[in-house]
DNA sequence: TAGATGTATTTAAAATTATCAATGTATTTA
DNA sequence: TAAATACATTGATAATTTTAAATACATCTA
């Protein structure tokens, strides 16, 4: 078990703003960027930085079709991330 | 709505030395502050402070008898966490 | 009771992070 | 091809976090 992929994991997810960016995708099941606007209602640089944080950490994957992307949750990360708590539990 | 636990916990998670914390506590079942400067290096107002995160953010469970404090995992937030993940996965 | 011990708090600094305005870069569309 | 669109990057500032020195405090021990 990596600490620091944890370290990282936990460290994009311990946010407000991204934690929220993280469960409107996984209630969409995906998302656009330009959607996360209305949701937290910050900037676009500042949407399209913690997006960068989140998808540095594998919390989430990026895919750009055209000049959209596309943003869907990396399940094996959480699966990591669900099995690194059961073991301290 | 638990996000705001989610938040916290990660966050108290989210730090080098932190999470080395955490697994020591994990791994030797209990631990003493004092045990933690030989672990991490840091000062001891610095684990202080970081245990104290900790212990706020409901990831360890602090019980001070006399002037030495021992730190136990709190296991139904490391199941809340596991859930969490395990949800998103 | 005096000194030692384990931890907490305060204060101040350095480091990091969050944020947005301005601007850049592809890509799509009129 | 010009304008519009979606996102990325840069640069600057504000906010937060990490850290240790100094100090305080409670408890244990000789």
């Amino acid at each position: 078990m990596d600490a620091l992929m944890i370290e990282k994991a936990t460290n994009a997810i311990a946010d407000k703003n991204r934690l929220a960016i993280l469960m409107e995708v996984a209630r969409k099941g995906n998302c656009f960027c330009g959607d996360i606007t209305e949701l937290t209602g910050l900037s676009q640089p500042t949407i399209s930085h913690h997006v960068k944080i989140l998808v540095d950490a594998g919390v989430l994957i990026y895919d750009k079709t055209g000049r959209t992307v596309q943003l869907t949750i990396n399940r094996e990360m959480m699966k990591h991330l669900s099995m690194f708590f059961l073991k301290l539990s």
